[in-house]
DNA sequence: GCTTTTCTGTGTGTTGTCGTACAGAAAAGA
DNA sequence: TCTTTTCTGTACGACAACACACAGAAAAGC
């Protein structure tokens, strides 16, 4: 959170056409999002699109005796706020920063009138959508069959990768909210991982000192959604719409 | 798997305007869907999308040690291959025939040319994928923190909803692949839904007799995700594309 | 400096689900 | 009819995660 970020910090504002950007950038907003910020509220409207820089949100949701679980995380590869694209006003779940950052933002109106000119922004949109369905689905997985020594590397992993650097500010109690486990899991799991020096964590402060070691340990859910979001990556700058004969390569799959 | 159904079955195909049906309806082929038939296999081509009618299918994920879990259900409400529209080619998940019956299917060069009139196949598809996203991430909140009974609740309403009697023909093993759990675990929990008195189970037969109190039963889940289903049917009849004033009404949420 | 709060680690017992093994009953096939 | 297969129910031990309780250490506030 100390220099001022540009907007092509965020991946898919960057994959934007000169002309787009020309359009939107006028409107973009920089906003602070300070740890725990919550930028939507489940079943409460959506009043911008946002794009994150170098923050990072997670997707949760909030159960009706009041726990929460991250299904999703999103940061510099992504966008907060495809509900609107896809016809909803009011969030399916609440957003919250994870990582304190800067994110741009954009009135709905506008990113709505862009969107309907049916050209890069709803391609755009529709790629990231395919990642993030993946990533969602495979927390379902993850949630079923992994235990929380391997769903914990799982989203360091998918936190570092939003991160230009190797540590993470967060206590193991806000962890556990994310993971939806327990606190004392979250210890468990973390010593566990410092004994085998792939982190070391304290008081909140979590360095990753063996990061091959940290994705061996890592169940397959986090090489299927990085995979996936990799594949959006390479796509982007080719900004095309779909067509039949537009088959990704099989080198990239 | 009687009577031929109609197109029309499928809400989806039903609610597009006779204008798009004219179109696409002269490439629309009815294809019986046995149980356990496979339209996709997981990271393989798909060369169709399939509307139900009558049948139901699963999104199933195969674990790198092969087993497999459903992570979402699609009915007459839906439709299979919404990769295609978000630009891949090939499937995040197997999709697997959990209860036997009908479906149309077009090529897929034939959806893709109707989507990228940017018309009424593309409101409909992104309506539809806000509503598959629900029900993909209550999937992985209730495989979170919700227990095997409930669950089982949580699957026989979604499934239920999707037929229009109230018996399902699948064993417990069938029922155990589906969750993700062992089938000892289904017995326990058809067990004790049995002698509740809310449903009968015999050798692949289930009977639903007290569907208020399987409601009861089961968790917030299966509420959340009904809510947002029945929103999007609420919503295909007026054919309108998005606009920043067209919110919906609260009534509805 | 002292107090208070926050964060992490530990212990004990419980519960839900798992793995494995096996048995009886119903259905299917010969 | 007899055999084989399928489906369901039961039992026992193992283990992961849970709930709850508490203690020590570091940080923050006064």
């Amino acid at each position: 959170m100390s220099a001022k970020p540009e907007p092509q910090q965020n991946h898919l504002l960057a994959a934007l056409s000169p002309e787009v950007q020309s359009r939107l950038f006028p409107y973009l907003e920089l906003v602070p999002l300070p740890l725990r910020a919550v930028l939507y509220e489940s079943r409460r409207p959506m009043r911008h699109v946002y794009f994150p820089t170098d923050s990072i949100v997670s997707l949760q949701y909030v159960m009706e005796n009041g726990a929460s679980t991250a299904i999703s995380v999103v940061g510099n590869e992504g966008l907060l706020g495809i509900t609107l694209f896809m016809g909803g006003e009011s969030a399916l779940s609440r957003s919250l920063v994870q990582s304190a950052g800067y994110a741009y933002r954009l009135p709905r109106q506008r990113v709505k009138e862009e969107f309907n000119r049916h050209g890069e922004l709803l391609m755009l949109m529709l790629r990231y959508t395919q990642a993030l369905i993946t990533q969602i689905f495979q927390t379902a997985v993850c949630n079923r069959h992994h235990s929380i020594e391997q769903q914990l590397c799982r989203w360091l992993l998918l936190s570092m990768d939003r991160l230009s650097h190797n540590h993470l500010t967060m206590t193991q109690e806000f962890i556990s909210n994310m993971l939806g486990v327990r606190r004392e899991g979250v210890t468990q799991a973390a010593l566990e991982l410092q004994r085998l020096g792939v982190i070391s964590y304290a008081r909140g402060l979590i360095k990753v000192l063996d990061r091959p070691k940290l994705e061996a340990l890592s169940c397959e859910c986090y090489g299927v959604v990085k995979k996936e979001t990799d594949l959006l990556l390479h796509y982007l700058p080719q900004r095309q719409l779909i067509k039949d004969n537009d088959a990704i390569p099989m080198a990239m799959l």
